[in-house]
DNA sequence: GCCGTTTTCGGCCCGACTGTTTTCAGTCG
C-alpha cells in the first residue's frame, strides 16, 4: 500500500485530535497539526523523501516524528499512535473530515452514540439530535458540511487550478470596487497540486467587494462572510477563499497569505527579534503605530531583507538567504529559447503514443512561440516490432525527412532530430548505437518496470546514461501526480554521475509529471547538474505549457545558467555534444 | 513535539468568523 501525503497528514491530524481530547499540551497538538499541514502541501511524496533519507528536511518534522514516520513506512503502523487512538471509534475520525467539525464537536457526536456518518446525517435530519442538545444552527452547518465532505478528493493539478483561478480573477476584476486581484497560497507559490483556491482583492470598499464576490456564478453556498473575508463552496465542492484589504496595505495582505505556514511562522519570529509584529494589516513596531505597506517589498525591506519570490516561500532557507541579500536570480518565466521533447505524428511503429500534429505544424508553433530552436523526440521504434536493420532504416528515413524541414526553415529556426528511447530493465537502450549515431541527440526514459529495488534502478539508469550517444534523462523519477509515486533510485548518486559526465536531467512540464521534482531540482543544481525544461507535448496546444516547468525550476532555486534551453543555439549544441 | 548567531531548556505567529457561553471557545487559514 502506498501512503499518500494526504493519508499521512490525516493520520497526524487524527493523533492531534486524540491528543486534544486527552488535554495534551497545546504546543504538542500544534506540532502535529503543523507537521500534517506541511506534509499535505509538499510537492514531493513524503514517502519518497523517507526512502531518500530526507524526512528531516520537512519543516515541522523532528526527531520524534521522523521515528514515528519511519515506523509507519516500514511496518504500516505506529504503535504510539495506535495506543493514543485505540479508545476512539472510527466515527470520531470520520467526523473530523466534515468542514467546521473539530475534536470537540466530534467528541459531542461520539457522546450521542452515533455509529457512523450515515446515522449522523439521519439523526440530524429527523431532529433527534437537536432534542439531545445540538443547536439548530450547528445541525444545519454539519449537514451542509457533510455534503462537501469527500476525503478521497485528489488535489487539483496546477494547470487546472490556474485555469479556474483565471476565470475567478476575471470575474473579480470586473467589479468597480476591485482595484487589484491576485492569487494567494499554494497557487501563487506554484505548487504542483492545489487544494483550495485563495484570492486577494484590494478595494476601498471591502464590504461591496465581498458582496460582489459571493454572487459569483457557480457558488453552492457561502460558508463564511465577514467584513474582510469570505469563504464559499462551489457546486463542484471546491472551496474558494477571498481576502479583502485596502490598497494602502495590500502588500501586507499578499505577504501574509502567500508563504507556506512555516515561512510565515519563521518570518514572524524573525520580526519579533527585530522589534516588529507582522500581520495582514501591517507591520507594527512594538507599542507604536502600524506601518501599512502597499507592496510586499516594503514588508520585507522593513526586516532588512530581500523579497523572496513567491515560489520559494517555503521556509527552506529563503529567509536566511534573503537576510544576507544572497537570493538567487531565479530563471524568469518565458525565457526558454526552445523545446527538445516533442512528439510529432511522424509514423513510427508501434503508433500508440504518437503525437497528434505534424512536424511542420509544430515548427510553425515553435516559431509563433518565439523559439530559436526545437527538437523532435518521437518514441523509438520498438525492438519487439522491428529487426535491428529495420530500426536503422526507419531512423535514416526520418532523419532525411527532418533534414528537408531544416533546409526549409533555415535562418528562421534551428531544428534537431532527436529521439526518446526506452531504458530497458537491464539498462540497455531500445535503439542500437548505429541508430543513435544518426541523431542530433537522444533522450532516454524509464517507461516500463517502474517497481524495482533501489540499487537495481540506480544501476539501470546509470548504465543507460553511460551510453556516449545519450544526453538527456527524461522525467527522471517517473512519478505521475495523484497516480504513481516516484520510483526508487539513489538520486544523489545519479546527480553526481550527471555532474561528472555532463548528462542533462529533464524537468518535464507535463502537468501530471512536473518531474524532476522541485526538491530534487534544488539538490541537483547544488551538485552542478544542468537541466533542460521540456514540454513532452503530444499536440500543438501542449507546447504552451513550458512555464509550468519553469515554475518547478524556480521552486528548486534554479537560475538561467542551470537550464540549458535558456542558452543560445551554439551554446546548447556545445552542451549536447 | 519542534527548534536554536545570546538558548539543548523554555519558549512556541496572528487573526477572522461563528455561535451564543455577554467575555469566550471552537474552528479555520
Amino acid at each position: 500500500m502506498d501512503l499518500t501525503n494526504r493519508d499521512v497528514a490525516k493520520l497526524l491530524r487524527n493523533v492531534a485530535a486524540a491528543l486534544t481530547l486527552k488535554k495534551a499540551s497545546i504546543f504538542q497538538i500544534r506540532a502535529y497539526e503543523t507537521a500534517a499541514d506541511a506534509i499535505e502541501h509538499l510537492t514531493s511524496e513524503v514517502k519518497d523523501l523517507w526512502e531518500e533519507g530526507k524526512l528531516a528536511e520537512v519543516p515541522g518534522v523532528g526527531k520524534n516524528l521522523s521515528e514515528h514516520l519511519n515506523e509507519l513506512f516500514s511496518t504500516g503502523k505506529v504503535a504510539h499512535f495506535e495506543s493514543l487512538t485505540k479508545d476512539l471509534p472510527p466515527v470520531f475520525f470520520e467526523a473530523l473530515d466534515i468542514p467546521g467539525v473539530g475534536p470537540k464537536t466530534a467528541q459531542r457526536i461520539l457522546s450521542l452514540k452515533v455509529q457512523n456518518l450515515e446515522e449522523l446525517k439521519q439523526r440530524l435530519e429527523d431532529g433527534s439530535l437537536i432534542k439531545e442538545g445540538f443547536s439548530e444552527k450547528l445541525a444545519e452547518n454539519i449537514l451542509l458540511g457533510l455534503k462537501d465532505t469527500n476525503s478521497e478528493k485528489d488535489r487539483m493539478l496546477l494547470p487546472f487550478a490556474e485555469e479556474l483561478a483565471a476565470k475567478i480573477l476575471d470575474y473579480l476584476r470586473k467589479s468597480p470596487d476591485v482595484k487589484q486581484a491576485d492569487c494567494l497560497g499554494s497557487l501563487r507559490r506554484k505548487v504542483a497540486t492545489i487544494g483550495d483556491l485563495d484570492f486577494a482583492v484590494a478595494s476601498d470598499n471591502p464590504e461591496k467587494a465581498i458582496k460582489y464576490f459571493v454572487k459569483m456564478p457557480g457558488i453552492s453556498r457561502i460558508v463564511d462572510q465577514g467584513e474582510n473575508k469570505a469563504m464559499v463552496m462551489l457546486t463542484s465542492h471546491l472551496q474558494i477563499d477571498l481576502l479583502v484589504g485596502k490598497p494602502k496595505n495590500y502588500g501586507n495582505l499578499l505577504q501574509h497569505f502567500t508563504g507556506s505556514k512555516h515561512h510565515n511562522i519563521s518570518l514572524r519570529k524573525l520580526a519579533e527579534d527585530k522589534g516588529y509584529s507582522i500581520s495582514e494589516y501591517g507591520v507594527k513596531k512594538l507599542k507604536t503605530a502600524v506601518i501599512e505597506c502597499k507592496t510586499e517589498e516594503e514588508v520585507y525591506s522593513l526586516l532588512d531583507m530581500q523579497t523572496p519570490p513567491s515560489e520559494i516561500r517555503e521556509d527552506a532557507g529563503e529567509i536566511e538567504a534573503a537576510l544576507k541579500h544572497q537570493l538567487p536570480q531565479l530563471i524568469p518565466y518565458g525565457s526558454l529559447k526552445g523545446d527538445l521533447h516533442l512528439h510529432s505524428s511522424y509514423p513510427i511503429e508501434p503508433s500508440h503514443d504518437l503525437g497528434r500534429d505534424s512536424m511542420e505544424d509544430m515548427v510553425k508553433r515553435a516559431l509563433a512561440l518565439g523559439y530559436k530552436y526545437l527538437g523532435f523526440s518521437d518514441h523509438s521504434p520498438a525492438t519487439s516490432n522491428h529487426s535491428k536493420p529495420k530500426i536503422i532504416d526507419i531512423l535514416k528515413k526520418r532523419s532525411a525527412f527532418i533534414d528537408k524541414l531544416k533546409l526549409k526553415y533555415a535562418g528562421k529556426i534551428e531544428i534537431l532530430a532527436g529521439l526518446e528511447a526506452d531504458i530497458q530493465p537491464d539498462g540497455s537502450i531500445s535503439v542500437p548505437d548505429e541508430g543513435l549515431k544518426l541523431l542530433d541527440y537522444c533522450i532516454v526514459g524509464v517507461h516500463s518496470a517502474h517497481r524495482m529495488e533501489q540499487s537495481k534502478m540506480t544501476a539501470r539508469i546509470l548504465k543507460a546514461l553511460s551510453n556516449p550517444y545519450v544526453q538527456i534523462l527524461a522525467h527522471p523519477t517517473g512519478r505521475l501526480l495523484n497516480q504513481r509515486p516516484s520510483f526508487e533510485a539513489d538520486w544523489a548518486k545519479v546527480f553526481e554521475f550527471c555532474a561528472k559526465k555532463g548528462k542533462i536531467l529533464e524537468i518535464n512540464s507535463f502537468p501530471d509529471r512536473l518531474d524532476l521534482r522541485d526538491d530534487l531540482v534544488r539538490q541537483a543544481i547544488s551538485k552542478g547538474v544542468k537541466l533542460v525544461i521540456d514540454s513532452d507535448a503530444h499536440g500543438l496546444e501542449q507546447m504552451d505549457q513550458l512555464d509550468y516547468g519553469v515554475a518547478v525550476a524556480r521552486r528548486g532555486w534554479a537560475t538561467s545558467a542551470d537550464i540549458i534551453n535558456t542558452y543560445g543555439f551554439k551554446d546548447l549544441l556545445d552542451v549536447l555534444k
